[in-house]
DNA sequence: ATCGTTGCCGGGAACGATTGCGTAAATAAA
DNA sequence: TTTATTTACGCAATCGTTCCCGGCAACGAT
């Protein structure tokens, strides 16, 4: 079946008009009688016309619409960045074209070949966790295609970015841990390719070090796919449990490896804060329902979107290439619950 | 900045070939020479030929890509669901475009007008709360745009759609309240107006009339945002607290109010489930962790989007207009836990 | 009476691709 | 040699719009 659309030449047939006037008409121009335009309105709106959309694209050489590139769409912290992300577009007249890659850096080129292809005007980006090659996204760029970078940037590829204060975040959530008396901080991190893990090991390193504590490498352990498979936050988890010297205590440096730690330890009989302290990346607005309430350092997500669309739009309208590229490093927000506090 | 792309001219030109030659060659038509068309091939490849889509779009006169409608993108449920449309589609060669309305009538309508205009090839739609006129879609329908509806439909209009058993759900939730002790069952509801609403109160007054309980109109709060304004559930709670005979138990029926009203309970220093029951409809995959462990009735979200989305297909791809349509009824899985087993 | 203006509108190319039809050359059949 | 057939390609229309040109009235000015 096919969804039939009434189209300029339709009403110009009806009319004894050319599709020139027809179109003029529609668009107000002063070189119409206004009894003509008058005319051309009413019918067009009696048939309900809509311009084809596919057929302006074609001659104006812009979709109106933006590709959204990210791991997992059903992860509160992406979804909620695409809530930001579509309203700004929602505001502006773009359509949101989503795609996940799971991970997967084949997914992503695929999708982002796929995307850039059906042209797209633009595109948002969270890079996959196991990308490692970023020469495809470079070429595109070169090409003259607008991207911009949320949460998982690339530091060495030049374009707008936006991010939240990840070494802040990982710093103050580690001095915490550590005012709160724990001594051996473990960190279960995601890939360690990606720019957000880098960052926040950063700010827990210089949290440790400031306190005069030396690294423990075996305290470090990381997930490639940062949660999506639970296996792997088990055997962090393990591995960390079998060392001779425990740690008291668990940051973890991302969303789903926050909650995956928590019901590991659940699952192995420990008391979270009392065995293990826990605080960690989320941005769930369920972490205060939990058994114990979870401390978190919480992305600003729907603002990310937002400003991520809204850069994008910069570029978008700009009509000389854009050469100077900011990153907007949004503030984490620290919320201390019960999983990070000894009794 | 605009992507420039290399189009078939390009490529006739450079070759000294025409357009028509280059396009059969590309396609691989038997009417090309094998030596051209080894030309042409590697030339493509060579300067990175991509066909343009639009271009396809506007003379197949289709766009290749799928609108969804919902209501807020940072909803586990939905955003599961989406993740399911998006599988499907991308292993189909369709795009995604979501929009979200905010439960309003008005962006529903925009978006949907919008979506249309925009060429996609079908919809799939989960009803605004607050939409009460459907006509609109029904008019779309008619003018041949393929649609399924999943999760919140309507009723009379005639196309795929795909459910959960909702009215199954609230009656084995509530069965099982009763099971546990509890007598005086209040339902805290959505928007009445939507189909899924109907169904599950459907199921609880079964339930409750099955044990020759009489139905008790002030059991009954219904939060025409469905959980979108917080400020609404703790109207709906108070409202039962103040109540002379107080309800002994909450069936809340969708993913925000479950969350909602526990969070409200516990606000106000109420038990759960000791001083009240508490079950509902949730598809968050921290219920388990939570304080106490929620008993909820889980749809099974990324399956019904997979489903949707091969509706979809199927409305896509059949020549004929398609008369006969079927709704997919999948069934909700109870999940007890604590917050619904009295001590 | 002629020339510019102005107002109003139509013809047709263009955007990038596909495709039905026509046709020249080469080959096969008569 | 003539005719038929095949091979391999080009022309031009098409999808729905926009927009550059050009044209034709009517009118005022000279």
């Amino acid at each position: 079946m096919k969804f039939e659309a009434v189209t300029i030449k339709d009403i110009a047939k009806a009319l004894g008009l050319s599709t020139s006037t027809v179109s003029r008409a529609l668009r107000d121009s002063y070189e119409i009688s206004p009894e003509t335009k008058k005319l051309v309105l009413e019918y067009a709106e009696k048939i309900n016309y809509h311009p084809n959309p596919i057929a302006l694209s074609l001659k104006e050489r812009r979709s109106r619409s933006i590709g959204v590139i990210v791991s997992e769409i059903a992860n509160s912290f992406f979804s909620q960045a695409i809530d930001g992300i579509e309203s700004i577009a929602y505001n502006n007249g773009y359509n949101v074209i989503i795609s996940q890659t799971r991970e997967s850096q084949e997914r992503e080129q695929i999708n982002l070949n796929y995307l850039t292809s059906r042209s797209v005007d633009g595109l948002i980006i969270s890079v996959s966790a196991e990308t490692s090659d970023f020469s495809f996204i470079k070429d595109i760029i070169s090409r003259g295609m607008p991207v911009v970078f949320f949460d998982r940037v690339v530091p060495d590829i030049d374009t707008h970015k936006v991010v939240v204060d990840n070494y802040r975040g990982a710093f103050d959530a580690t001095r915490h841990l550590l005012e709160s008396g724990y001594r051996r901080i473990a960190a279960v991190t995601n890939s360690e390719t990606l720019s957000i893990t880098q960052d926040r090991m950063a700010g827990y390193r210089a949290a440790l070090a400031e306190e005069g504590i030396a690294e423990e490498p075996g305290y470090i352990r990381s997930c490639p796919h940062g949660g999506l498979v639970l296996a792997e936050v088990n055997t962090a988890v393990e591995g960390l449990l079998a060392m001779e010297t425990k740690p008291d205590a668990i940051l973890a440096l991302s969303d789903k490896l926050t909650t995956g730690c928590l019901r590991i330890l659940k699952n192995k009989g420990l008391q979270v804060p009392r065995d293990m302290g826990l605080i960690g990346f989320s941005n769930s607005d369920l972490t205060e329902l939990i058994d114990p309430p979870l401390s978190i350092i919480k992305q600003p997500a729907l603002e990310m979107g937002e400003v991520a669309m809204n850069s994008l739009l910069q570029l978008l309208n700009s009509k000389q290439p854009v050469t100077e590229f900011n990153t907007h490093k949004l503030a984490p927000q620290l919320i201390i619950r019960t999983s990070s506090v000894r009794a």
